[in-house]
DNA sequence: GTCCACTATCTAGTGGTACCGTGTACCGGT
DNA sequence: ACCGGTACACGGTACCACTAGATAGTGGAC
């Protein structure tokens, strides 16, 4: 499947949200999953920015730790803002994946 | 539910050339079926802009009719190009919206 | 007979978000 | 010594929904 770029626009964000819910996590480590995850194309540039915002908006903390197989890795877990944004995101994507599963239905 | 605009980038197009496709009809009326289906907050501009989009990008007919009630409508009705537009859409979105309900799920 | 609400379209400008390309740097194997 | 994998950062671009305002036709309330 390719150039999901628009389509992942609004929800990327909550897609790495939620990976660092699950577990304490880095950047590198969280492009590697979204792409086994079927998100092919999505590249670590994309997730650094996704990460600097959530920081800058007060949702995660970050720590930087030393790893033994390259450069240090910057982890990050979700604070309580973070969860409280992760519950609002899962709610609006259940009502516009709702609304928009019934128009492909063609319900009316 | 409020405050959808993010996460409705790149599939408020494809609700549009669906409701299209169900049937010839006009934006004000486009609007006002997005708003029922629970669109709340979509306004009249918003679809206005995608209708010119889909038109330049030659995925749609225009035709300008009288009203009884107001000023001219302009009907739209999907060509060959839209059919297979919608059909990409609809693949991309069966797609990402599996993939991000098996993330939600926890699915390792 | 004037105002107002509803119907109907159009457009220039704004902001948010994913993506691109590139640079920096640490590590291990050959 | 070099190269591929690991890891982060950042300036610039493109796309798309939204804002806010302008224009205009119809009909009802007063």
């Amino acid at each position: 499947m390719e150039d999901l770029t628009e389509m992942l626009k609004g929800t990327l964000e909550g897609c790495v949200l939620q990976i660092i819910g699950t577990e304490e996590t880095y950047g590198y480590a969280i492009t590697r999953r979204l792409n086994e995850l079927g998100f092919a194309d999505v590249v670590e540039g994309t997730v650094y920015t996704i990460l600097v915002r959530l920081e800058k908006n007060g949702l995660v903390e970050a720590a930087k730790r030393p790893s033994e197989v390259g450069p240090p890795r910057k982890f990050y877990t979700l604070n309580d803002a973070g969860r409280r944004h992760l519950a609002t995101f899962w709610a609006k994507w259940e009502y516009v994946s709702a609304r928009i599963d019934e128009l492909k239905e063609g319900g009316r």
